[in-house]
DNA sequence: ATCTATGTTGACCGCCCGGTTAATGTGATA
DNA sequence: TATCACATTAACCGGGCGGTCAACATAGAT
């Protein structure tokens, strides 16, 4: 592997675990088998390093998340498919959680971030509300909806090591996904049925 | 006001807009008109600082949590009272959720607020539980559910920023956080009867 | 074989951080 | 008013940080 993708795989690595700013160049650098100053040659600083990654993660998942919602259906498929999508996204990056999390609670490139779930959040809300006419689930505010399961999932992946201790087991296993996503799933049925 | 609480109410601040490591005691003493050795005079050190601003915090959390749930009551009346509590308590504790969101994905007092989380979470799970009999609600299972409202609430807090751009109006307002712990409750709700 | 663009290295720099210390201020007690 | 414990201050320190740079390695083109 060169150079660049082996600091930028570190990097995502200690910057998941440690955060921006307790991560180092020089750890960046060792953990990679790199030169510290290949980080400056090939990112430009640590900050830019930070972004390209943080980029990286924002295209996948707008791809994604377009990729599940230019299908038609009724809302309940559309929001099951967006909650399928965005679980199975978590489970794959999963520095990508940790993140995004702690960026949102303060970090320097917090605008960026938020752009990005702007128009991410926004997407889902046109598809969600396009799928019904204005009679059905009138009382259902899809912003409301939108941050409700938006925080169901991506806490479970952001409190891995808490939910580990309540259940016992790995919440990442293959099973436990599965179950997680069930429950999700039945949450969204449960809502969608009261309402309807 | 004494040194000791200024520095103590400075650092809140900076530390939930900021960050742990952002932080510098120079800005803290600044904001608190205070000295800097004071911090350490005081709290022995900036961590030490930080471990009491999470104390304080915890201490009030928990026995806010106590004095909800050790009235009886069916299982949606206790889950509604938890849900209200933990909705107040954010609101008007704001530093809370930035510092304990940031702090879960990777900081170094992570450990012990893992600990409180777990206390919490398990006195939560509880009392859900002791709710009702076996042979109701024998499709929820506590954890998830727990899981769920947790996230669905703490996540307003911390994404207020990114919701404050999707409502175009403030997410803190009283209007706007009467209508969440609506929305909450409707959820509470819609679940238990979809599971009864 | 030579040139050139690209990649890589270790040594170095100045800055700012958390923490320490010795000197000084302050106010209750006797 | 002398005492004494506690509170406050400015100056200082070593260390580690992000970033820079001049020298060197490599390999494809001519």
């Amino acid at each position: 592997m060169e150079a660049r993708e082996k600091i930028f795989q570190a990097a995502d690595r200690l910057f998941s675990v440690n955060g921006f700013d307790a991560t180092t160049t020089r750890e960046i650098a060792e953990a990679s088998n790199t030169n510290k100053a290949l980080i400056h040659y090939h990112f430009t600083s640590k900050r830019g390093l930070y972004q390209a990654i943080l980029d990286r993660y924002f295209d996948n998942l707008s791809e994604t998340l377009q990729g599940v919602l230019v299908k038609n259906g009724a809302t309940g498929d559309r929001l099951a498919a967006v909650i399928e999508a965005y679980v199975n996204f978590l489970a794959n990056n999963r520095s990508y959680a940790l993140i995004v999390q702690r960026e949102i609670t303060g970090g320097a490139g917090r605008e960026r971030i938020i752009e990005h779930m702007i128009h991410n959040f926004q997407m889902i809300i046109t598809a969600l509300r396009d799928a019904y006419p204005e009679s059905d689930y009138r009382n259902i505010d899809a912003e409301q909806l939108l941050i409700s399961f938006y925080g169901m999932i991506i806490t479970y992946f952001t409190y891995s090591d808490v939910i580990e201790r309540l259940l016992k087991s790995d919440p990442l296993s293959r099973a436990n996904l599965a179950k997680r996503k069930e429950h999700v799933l039945m949450m969204a049925d449960a809502v969608l049925k009261a309402a309807g």
